[in-house]
DNA sequence: GACAATTAAATGTCTGACAAATGAAAATCG
DNA sequence: CGATTTTCATTTGTCAGACATTTAATTGTC
């Protein structure tokens, strides 16, 4: 682990690369403890400071967790499935809402990637998925329910349907998709949409899943892709229409 | 933006959590500066470096950048698709290094999420992908190239099959599935495959994306996944053999 | 008006210190 | 001797103040 003063970089910053690089490397392995602070700040040839940024740096990205007392210190975390997901949510969230990413293509991808995990979940779908895709669909069904909690649930349906393909890596990859791209795209769509109509292609779905149907569960899948994209046409070509006659009224 | 100077967590993650909020929720925009760090110390009640750690912790996940000199200050990042691209590579590789995911399992949910990208690949590559594509096949067929070599090629290759489909979106949640997995799934396989073998599937792939059929190409992506695992599987074979052959003379 | 020197503001870094947590060792008591 | 309590050393968390470095705006000069 070497240092460069005369780097452009941050001390901090390159202190945090090589400590990263040991982590992905294997060098460092899970739950090993690294050295103290000032062990560290001796070995680097920095202040305590800048070695605490250091950690702050990987602490945030769930690299490293601290515990102080006797036999604290910091130590290499097994980054964990919640962890991952989290990260990838935020990531997912903030890239969506920070780079003016059209309806039609974050919902493209969103239905592609879900399309991708169907066939598994109608192979190995269990009793569990099943009752909670049913259960969310009865919620939804019912007439006092709030937008927000529509909306929970129709995440909640989603992801038992992700889960049930019972892969791991894919719920955690498919996490940004159902968990930050579906709330965006029902913020704009809620105004519109008939949630008598989500209800039956959602229960349309629970059935072949049932029926172990990958084709039919492929086609409704397909469908509701169809019919967002539907509802978020005709919510901009509402907007459209209103922004136009406000500037007939004004001119 | 309140701190607890009671709570458990640290005052750095959780001013640290009041910024990120803030940035998520849109109260602070894009490229819009921060207070500096002074009057952040100032507002929150705690010292200069405790903001600063706070404010590493942030950069570490790109949501701010910090610039030095008279009109210098933190600033809200735009999380750009490569910064994004390269924590979901960091994170992918983590979390499979570190969660003895099983080599079936990986590569079922790699081939199923490239599987779901080929349909719209097939639709809409164009010259410049199928071009790529054809290089790196190309390259993959001389004799004297590298393992390292051969594998980065790889890499290259389905990531212009993901390209192809023309959605960022896409592109970012693959990203993790071809550079993490593909990377790690190569390492296991290298030494049993057969060049030929891969080449020619690919060549077959990048037939079907030039004559616009979706369902070879997908036929062809099922049995690159099909001979995947089968490769993976007489390794391990192998190593069962040669352990048990060795505990055989030891005894 | 163009160019150079100065200045102010901000981050980057260091030193030294104290507080708080925590486990281990030592001391004490039954 | 065993169990409990106390002490203590170690480590992270936080603070204060200072200086270095970078950078752009300001000022001064020709």
């Amino acid at each position: 682990m070497k240092i460069d003063p005369d780097s452009n970089a941050d001390l901090s910053a390159q202190i945090a690369g090589a400590i990263r690089d040991a982590i992905i490397s294997g060098d460092l392995r899970v739950d090993e403890r690294l050295p103290s602070e000032s062990e560290l700040s001796d070995q680097f040839g920095v202040s305590r400071p800048t070695v605490r940024e250091a950690l702050k740096r990987l602490g945030a990205q769930s690299l490293i967790r601290t515990q102080r007392g006797a036999t604290g210190g910091a130590f290499v975390n097994k980054l964990t499935y919640p962890d991952a997901y989290g990260q990838q949510i935020t990531t997912s969230t903030l890239l969506l809402s920070m780079n003016a990413v059209s309806f039609q293509t974050a919902c493209e991808a969103r239905y592609a990637l879900e399309r991708a995990c169907a066939p598994l979940s109608t192979k190995r779908r269990t009793a569990d998925h099943l009752a909670t895709m049913r259960a969310e669909a009865h919620r939804q069904a019912q007439p006092g329910l709030s937008d927000e909690s529509f909306c929970a649930s129709d995440v909640a349906f989603h992801r038992a349907l992700v889960d049930a393909a019972d892969n791991p890596v894919l719920s955690y990859q498919l996490a940004g998709a159902v968990e930050a791209m579906q709330p965006l795209m029902n913020m704009i769509t809620f105004t519109a949409r008939s949630r008598e109509r989500i209800v039956a292609l959602h229960t349309a779905i629970a059935d072949a899943i049932e029926a172990q149907d990958a084709e039919a569960t492929d086609r409704h899948l397909e469908e509701l892709a169809a019919y967002t994209n539907e509802l978020a046409q005709s919510v901009f070509d509402a907007r459209a229409k209103q922004s136009a006659s406000k500037s007939g009224v004004s001119s």
